[in-house]
RNA sequence: GGGCGAUUAGCUCAGGGGAAGAGCGCUUCCUUGACACGGAAGAGGUCAGAGGUUCAAAUCCUCUAUCGCCCA
């Protein structure tokens, strides 16, 4: 190949469509495509369907592929799940939205109409989260996306409805909730978002009924609260009942302003004495604790508001009022009739809607909930029992906190775009049906005049099954039975109440088994400045914007370089450009590669065995062991969900070691006879081949185009994933190069030192530390020449002193240059006198330990003679140096 | 208030009992036949602080400080 067929940069944008066409027409997505594998499963921790990929997508997606391809790669029959949430009332926000813009509201559609509507915009516009995913090269299986909305994704929901119902796991009861008048439906508690507000703490003086005196002691009693217009729905005060301030107070009545309502004192054990006034306002049906005090006590429940938020008719005067604006005209009233005591500023935490930041009303409201304790302690224990490990293992303790407290889940959504709640109500007689099929009269009194519930269900119910439904689940389909359970999940720590927790509960339950075996958490893509990502901060970057100028593998390579488990990622441009460079640096190693292959395809060049490399030169011998060990690191990485380790090995591999290095020796025996050319090339081959199989998982595009460049045969993608055992491992060869590579070192220094060139041929001696090395030194004579540039080497038993040489100590030998008149003798001086303090405090430090009698008895043999050995190395380095230093003294 | 995590080079982060590492940035030199998106050399750290365990602590334990996040 020439330099003109082989260009100078990688051109990602053109490779990448190419490729992803060529491998997604290829079927190679399908786990098919490996059918005697063992079964490796991955779904996809499903996108909104109003999304766009952001940069938490790429992040997930980049960590997921990695790993679906390697395990692809391995022969692994692998399977990648894709697909999308339908995402309840988020879609319904944006399809409302469309229509507000044509002056129309979901109710002038009617039901069935709006719902169509959705459907018409899922179909034109729900499918770009999946083509940007396409662009990033994420090898799902598109034949078998899935919607949480399809139809047996939808069937699936039913049936686990019913099973639970019939199970008296799922019911129906009027309870408090959390309830958005802004998206006017009820929320389940974790979708609820409590922030720290400043509010106003009002303190109300109830007066006491047939209290002669209000303004004596015993004729009021003093309440407080934050939220002064539910005091319109006050049905009781409480006390503590031994607070001995009150206890003259107890069953008598006080009279609410306003409304004029006599309501009673009741003492409860769950009032705090110390809190406040020690005595509150019981609204039962605006919060949790009130309600469960009046339930205690037999109190009415007095709804005072709509669903949008206004105060209701039970507001009296306030009717007609917004709920903030009911809240300040409460006080005001109160303020000019006497009846407030004093407002104090409070921090307090607040409710908002996770969806559209508005504050959150709790409120008693009839709903359909899902009783969590039987189904949180079987989950729990599974978890314990190791049948799903959490990785990091840290994140369980969350996982296992939120389960051990966890309350019933209100399930229902007063809104239309959802899977409807399979229950109906007999107009007749009353009965509840809750059944798979619509039923056509009613079971108990045979009315046809059935009512099914308007509720939807939460979004995260048809989420919770989507590791068994997208696989076929309820029906035993072959997927079903191949892939669940499936084999680890890639997810963020912020779902693992809403979608981890719940799938294990569903999953345990209807499949019998946990749906994961691991669940891999990672952190937060965040900017260069280590903030969150968010449209308010205005500090969100394009993922697809990156593409286009840097490529998609710079930007997978930076983001899973960054990808320690559990760590979050702070992303600056300069990561992507760093990627970017070494895109560019594999591109250009290997088309130095293709230039010296004799028109060669990669893998018709005969691979290196582990066996035939033991006859080979140590220069050899060494890059294929190193690449050994390079590969032993990454899969030990990989394994562990440890990207970051992965390709931290690679990086330094391939560039510290592959490029710097082998290239530059391989130049020699390239440009030698035949034999050492071929021999020269099956070793690059051997290396390259593993090393953009190694690469391909993070960085598909550029090692699939390098991989035909080469002329190598077959795709890439489809592997197979290269074993370490394949290579030879050689300690001798490691410790020659080694040895080579700090010598090479010394010399270059001492040229950058003294200002030599290094374009100037040296000569140079080299005394060895010892026979072995001598040895090594000798085999690996012709690279230290090449690449210290000397025009002679001689590898001796012994160096004397003598003036005019520069002396060095590296890797335990010691190098001498007679340098002539080129030398700037100050900065010799200067040169020797820091590595000789850098000797000295070595040596000091190892004589100390040697000096400490302790430490010779009882630290491993090992760790005592390799501190004797340093002290030798030490002492002997200390006097060359001191003897050179002399010289110049 | 409870829990989890972090604190290591100018910046962002690895390392997790046996002589402090990477990427980026910085300084000096270099267009030599893969690559200037490059090469060579270099500077730069009491591993937050205080106690303890150990022959040996950045690493294990305790406390303190600061900063995150989650829950109440």
């Amino acid at each position: 190949m020439t330099v003109e067929e082989f260009p100078i940069r990688f051109e990602p944008s053109e490779a990448e469509v190419a490729w992803y066409e060529h491998w997604e027409s290829s079927g190679y997505f399908r786990p098919e495509i490996n059918p005697d594998g063992e079964p490796f499963c991955v779904v996809i921790p499903p996108p909104n369907v109003t999304g766009s990929l952001h940069m938490g997508h790429a992040f997930e997606h980049a960590l997921i592929d990695a790993t679906i391809r390697r395990k692809r790669m391995q022969g692994y029959r692998a399977l990648w799940v894709p697909g999308t949430d339908h995402a309840g009332i988020a879609t319904q926000n944006v399809v409302e939205r469309e229509l507000s813009a044509e002056n129309l509201t979901r109710q002038d559609l009617g039901r069935e109409a709006f719902v169509d509507r959705v459907w018409e915009w899922k179909a034109v516009s729900g499918g770009r989260i999946t083509e940007q995913m396409r662009r990033m090269g994420s090898s799902c299986d598109w034949t078998r996306e899935r919607f949480t909305m399809d139809e047996g994704l939808s069937r699936a929901v039913r049936i686990v409805f019913v099973r639970l119902y019939e199970k008296g796991l799922m019911y129906r009861a009027n309870r408090i909730i959390n309830w958005c008048p802004r998206c006017e439906t009820a929320l389940s508690d974790i979708e609820v978002e409590h922030r720290e507000v400043r509010g106003e703490l009002v303190y109300i003086r109830y007066a006491v009924s047939d209290a002669p005196d209000p303004e004596a002691p015993g004729g009021s009693i003093v309440v407080a609260t934050t939220r002064a217009e539910t005091m319109l729905g006050d049905t009781g005060v409480a006390v503590h009942p031994d607070d001995e301030r009150y206890k003259d107070l107890i069953g008598k009545r006080v009279q609410l302003p306003f409304v004029g309502q006599l309501i009673p004192i009741v003492a409860d054990d769950a009032v705090d004495p110390a809190f406040g006034t020690g005595a509150v306002k019981i609204t039962p049906a605006h919060d949790p604790n009130d309600f469960e005090i009046g339930q205690r006590h037999d109190l009415p429940t007095v709804n005072v508001m709509t669903d949008d938020g206004v105060m209701n008719a039970e507001a009296g005067p306030f009717e007609g009022l917004g709920r903030f604006a009911a809240r300040k005209a409460v006080v005001e009233e109160l303020d000019k009739m006497g009846a407030l005591v004093k407002v104090e500023q409070h921090m307090h935490a607040v409710g908002h809607c996770y969806r559209c930041k508005s504050v959150v009303e709790p409120r008693l409201s009839l709903q359909w909930f899902l009783s969590q304790k039987p189904l949180a302690e079987k989950a729990v224990a599974e978890v314990q029992a190791g049948q799903t490990n959490f990785v990091p293992k840290r994140w369980e303790n969350l996982y296992f906190s939120w389960m051990d407290n966890v309350r019933d889940w209100c399930v229902s959504r007063q809104i239309w775009w959802g899977h409807r709640i399979p229950a109906w109500y007999c107009q007749d007689c009353s009965k509840v049906i809750v059944a798979v099929e619509d039923p056509t009269g009613c079971p108990g009194c045979a009315s046809r005049d059935l009512i099914q519930d308007n509720d939807v269900l939460d979004t995260w119910f048809s989420s919770a099954l989507w590791p068994m439904s997208t696989l076929g689940w309820p029906e035993r389909t072959d997927d079903f039975a191949a892939f669940y359970p499936t084999s680890m999940l890639h997810t963020g720590f912020d779902i693992i109440y809403f979608w981890v927790a719940r799938m294990l509960q569903m999953g345990l339950e209807f499949a019998g088994t946990v749906p994961f075996a691991d669940v891999a958490i990672h952190g937060l893509i965040r900017d260069a400045e280590g903030r969150k990502m968010s449209k308010s901060s205005g500090n969100v970057i394009d993922p697809l914007d990156l593409v286009e100028r840097f490529g998609v593998d710079a930007l997978r390579y930076a983001m899973v370089r960054a990808a320690s488990p559990g760590q979050d990622v702070p992303l600056a441009e300069e990561w992507i450009e760093g990627a970017r460079n070494f895109v560019n640096k594999l591109w250009n190693a290997c088309r130095f590669v293709a230039m010296n292959l004799d028109g060669h395809a990669l893998t018709d060049l005969e691979r290196v065995t582990a066996e035939e490399a033991e006859s080979f030169p140590a220069v050899d011998r060494w890059i294929l062991s190193r690449m050994r060990s390079a590969l032993n690191r990454v899969d030990h990485g990989f394994e562990q969900y440890d990207f970051a380790e992965g390709v931290r090995e690679l990086h330094s591999f391939t560039w510290s070691e592959f490029c710097d290095w082998y290239i530059e020796l391989a130049k020699g025996p390239l440009n030698g006879g035949p034999d050492e050319r071929l021999r020269t090339q099956r070793v690059l081959a051997t290396i390259l081949a593993d090393l953009l199989a190694l690469l391909h998982p993070v960085i598909p595009f550029v090692t699939e185009e390098l991989w035909h460049r080469l002329g190598a045969h077959g795709d890439l993608m489809l592997g197979p994933w290269p074993i370490a055992t394949s290579l030879p491992s050689d300690a001798d060869a490691e410790t020659g190069m080694g040895a080579v590579i700090e010598i090479v070192g010394s010399i270059r220094r001492f040229r950058s030192q003294m200002m030599v060139s290094p374009a100037v041929e040296l000569v140079a001696s080299i005394a060895a530390a010892d026979t072995d090395q001598a040895r090594l030194l000798t085999e690996l004579s012709s690279e230290l020449r090449s690449l210290a540039n000397l025009s002679r080497l001689d590898i001796v038993d012994h160096v004397n002193s003598e003036p005019g040489q520069f002396k060095d100590v590296a890797a335990g030998a010691t190098v001498v240059i007679p340098y002539g008149d080129l030398v700037d003798v100050e900065a010799v001086i200067d040169q020797l006198d820091k590595k000789i303090a850098k000797v000295e405090s070595d040596l000091s430090a190892t004589m100390k330990k040697l000096q400490n009698p302790s430490f010779v008895d009882r630290a491993p043999a090992e760790v005592v003679d390799e501190a004797h050995r340093r002290r030798a190395e030490s002492e002997e380095a200390l006097n060359t140096l001191r003897a050179q230093r002399e010289q110049f003294a």
